[in-house]
DNA sequence: TGACAGTATGTCAGATCGGACATATACTTA
DNA sequence: TAAGTATATGTCCGATCTGACATACTGTCA
């Protein structure tokens, strides 16, 4: 796993060789945060190639600023849901929802 | 949308048709519902081919029958981050999560 | 440097979710 | 019919999530 991936995960709250588990997040959990992540970066994808800042987003989401970043940050009071309903409503097709979240794979292995 | 899918959307808590949209669900919140249906559709079926009872599954997740029942059902009080973790617990590999939520199309305009 | 736009972070109250329990329904077998 | 097993449904309350606000940080321009 990238050294600035980790970063951005462990900044996010997500407890990475935690008490509960010495070799890190279970596989289960990785891949959890991983489709969290994949998501996260979508999202700020999407909204920059059509040069909006997080305010105008938050705006068409009926949300806030503070949330936006939280959603493109992965942090963990983010949940999987807000991220898709948010990719949704910036036009996402499932055929592409479907394509971020197969591409997610653990590195905990690599 | 064949009559069956929509007693069980219905039954599940889903205003079809309601106050807000005398067209049925936006069709963005179409494609949330039917995101979380095929999942819902996903887990059972995986619970089946294992010969599991949803008692087994709600073990194997540390949750209770009921609320399994409900997953399956697609009801209104289950997320869609729920129902991603158990299918991921039951062994799911994100590109087949990817393929069950590329496959979920809106049948509204149908 | 100051001023501004954009983004990040911490906190909190209200909303939603989830495990648990009770109970109902459905199906099978004796 | 009764008894047993599996699933569905309604409710409750503790846990988690979310919008909102304040504030901090970052980069840019003059």
């Amino acid at each position: 796993m990238r050294e600035a991936k980790r970063k951005r995960l462990e900044a996010a709250g997500w407890r990475i060789g935690g008490a509960k588990d010495l070799l890190g997040l279970s596989e289960q959990e990785a891949v959890y945060v991983e489709i969290k992540v994949k998501l996260a970066e979508s999202l700020r994808a999407k909204r920059r190639r059509r040069r909006m800042a997080q305010t105008d987003v938050a705006k068409l989401l009926n949300s806030s600023q503070s949330r936006v970043a939280k959603m493109e940050a992965a942090d963990s009071t983010v949940s999987i849901d807000l991220l898709i309903r948010s990719l949704l409503a910036l036009g996402t097709s499932n055929p592409e929802l479907g394509r971020i979240i197969a591409r997610s794979q653990s590195t905990i292995a690599a």
